[in-house]
DNA sequence: ATTCAGGTCTTTGGATACAATGAGAGAAAT
DNA sequence: ATTTCTCTCATTGTATCCAAAGACCTGAAT
């Protein structure tokens, strides 16, 4: 009976809640949403989801408000439900708040980071820089940055940093599609980078190292406002 | 059709998102359990609320749902719902991340604050340093600082601010009871200054001194664990 | 006396049926 | 031709009813 929804494993996509039907529905259309399948402005129709999954529209519906909280779908009273799209001053946002929360989140994690995650970490960012596919791009990606938090037992703002990832996944997405997986070689540069300081412990390092990673990203974001054309 | 929900009034302590009853029924006991009418781990029965409201248990569960993803609510599937209580951990987290985002807010807010709204900031913090009763200097104090944040016409930042500012405040009520409203005298002054640098449209002060004062704040909380005993 | 098992009972979860609201098509008037 | 009004239909919102899952109480056995 706490503030918090347990997360066992951080690398879980869905917070898959609880066991009832709202919930399991949600993490599937949430596992959809995040992998493509729906774009941005997408109406989804209670009914047809009700059908999908062999419910009726009242988990349907407490499906969507679960997503809804998590930024996912826009619900508007009366009329229906969308795939929730932002606008680039919106994404802008989320990255000005990834900017200055995600290298907290870091700073909690680093002293639990076992000789394991680093290495696996350090798995993750060679096989990165080894290049590959868009898609196999965001989830290296996905897996490396929140794995890099796993050491921290905090509740609320690793919830925080999860939906505000998940909330910019279509955009990273359509983004690493437009400029090629490896053309931002930097990335893999401050991946890098990132390792060092972590396995030196070094989390003033880390912590800047974090936050211009993001920023620079915020930055090659915003100068393809096409990518948020409505 | 966008990714925000409007807020017109900025100092609305609920969304009000829309006609729903759900949404209705929603707001009103987030306002209850903001005035502090529900203690954190009080037992929320749908059948009580309904009855209360009139309506049936449908748009109660909805409610909860929407309160849930406000963090004011936790529930447990085939259990029930209870109002949210934070350990010390959590509320320091909340904290921590307000201590971060709550300078980008003001910095977005800043070059829109007219001359009429940095009067009435400074009408509220005259009123809060003459001294009052806790619950009106929690009301002060509240709509003070989100006042100053009505410039910006940020979506999710703004609305994670609030958000946060709503999860804390059963903590900040009874912290400022066991302290006495006017005993943290560091509080008037650190709000005349913060003005003080609005005033002068210097951004970079405004968010040292915001900083600060959100940083003090924990960790004057911080010294009462007794507040968080469950 | 304490603990474990069973059963009842309260409370939540879900499906069907109905009401109400909004959207879109079509027709008429300017 | 364009715009506006109205009517119909698709879709969402709510209530009632039923099913299922915990929680609590009672009882017996060690």
């Amino acid at each position: 009976m706490t503030a918090t929804t347990d997360r066992t494993d951080p690398m879980a996509s869905a917070p898959s809640r609880d066991g009832s039907a709202g919930s399991r529905i949600a993490t599937r259309l949430r596992d959809e949403i995040l992998s493509g399948a729906y774009a941005p402005g997408t109406r989804i129709r209670q009914e047809d989801v009700a059908e999908q999954f062999g419910a009726s529209r009242l988990p349907v519906r407490e499906a969507l408000r679960i997503l809804e909280s998590d930024g996912l779908v826009t619900l508007v009273a009366n009329t229906g439900a969308w795939v929730s799209h932002l606008s680039l001053a919106e994404c802008e946002e989320m990255y000005q708040i990834r900017e200055r929360i995600e290298p907290l989140l870091l700073r909690y994690s680093l002293p639990q980071l076992s000789p394991e995650t680093l290495g696996r970490l350090q798995e993750l960012a060679d096989e990165m820089q080894a290049g590959t596919d868009v898609e196999t791009f965001l989830r290296l990606d996905r897996e490396f940055h929140l794995l890099s938090y796993s050491g921290a037992v905090t509740s609320i703002l690793g919830e925080t940093v999860h939906r505000l990832w998940n909330s910019t996944q279509h955009y990273r997405r359509a983004f690493t599609t437009l400029i090629g997986p490896d053309a931002g070689r930097a990335v893999h540069y401050e991946h890098q980078l990132l390792i060092g300081a972590l396995r030196r412990g070094d989390s003033e390092e880390a912590e800047r190292m974090l936050g211009g990673h993001i920023r620079r990203t915020r930055l090659e974001l915003s100068k393809h406002p096409a990518l948020f054309a409505q």
